[in-house]
DNA sequence: CCCGTGATTTAT
DNA sequence: TAAATCACGGGG
């Protein structure tokens, strides 16, 4: 008996950034399943969108899979250590997509610390550590690849079929409960830097980072 | 603040 | 070919 599988791939990126919050992020590695609440999120959206790496409708190598229909992974290698992980957003071929910046840990909390190079202490009878421990695992786009041992060979996987990457059905979040801000780490995209295209549930521990203040 | 690290892209 | 770039994270 398993969980339906979110299928939603039709909103559009900006949409399918707010969707996705709450979703359970399920990786399974040798039979063992490693799984997380989405719950940090940035739409990049193709097109003028210079933050984008499909801006103005670049295709290449590494970005091919950008272009495959909703509900595709583009993983990419960045900073010669680091990968990250994004939902291709339907209409298929404009290039829009979804980076995942964050999950709280649900499944496999040990296998993700190990993964982390961290020392995973199970049940601490004290929450903060306890908060402390779980944020630490998945929090930033690079980390949750870590984590979830998400890597390049992943990329192109299509979410709705594929054992071993995929999004399960979760309930959703009230839109009074997501906070947006300005995308990180993308000082070159000119105004588009600041476009409120990033997502998270509100007040949540295991944000990869605060939001500038309103 | 600074820097590692190397694939990918862009400029000659 | 060579140089610049980079949707990051860890350590002062």
């Amino acid at each position: 008996m398993s969980a339906r599988r979110f299928d939603r791939w039709h909103l559009g990126a900006e949409r399918l950034a707010r969707a996705l919050l709450g979703q359970t992020l399920v990786r399974v590695v040798r039979g063992r399943r490693l799984a997380g609440r989405i719950v940090e999120t940035e739409a990049y959206l193709g097109g003028d969108d210079l933050g984008s790496h499909s801006a103005g409708g670049r295709r290449t190598l590494r970005n091919e899979s950008m272009f495959l229909p909703g509900g595709h992974a583009y993983i990419y290698f960045v900073y010669g250590m680091h990968h990250c992980f994004n939902i291709v957003a339907s209409p298929m071929n404009t290039g829009c997509a979804v980076l995942v910046r964050a999950i709280e840990p649900i499944d496999g909390c040990a296998g993700m610390a190990k993964r982390r190079g961290l020392a995973w202490l199970p049940g601490s009878r004290h929450a903060a550590i306890e908060t402390k421990l779980l944020r630490a695992l998945a929090s930033g786009p690079a980390r949750l690849c870590a984590a979830l041992a998400i890597d390049r060979r992943l990329d192109g996987e299509d979410l709705t079929k594929s054992k071993r990457l995929f999004i399960e059905r979760a309930p959703a979040v009230d839109s009074r409960r997501i906070v947006r801000g300005a995308r990180v780490g993308i000082p070159y995209a000119g105004k588009w830097q600041h476009a409120a295209l990033r997502f998270a549930i509100a007040d949540h521990p295991c944000i990869s980072r605060p939001f500038a203040a309103p």
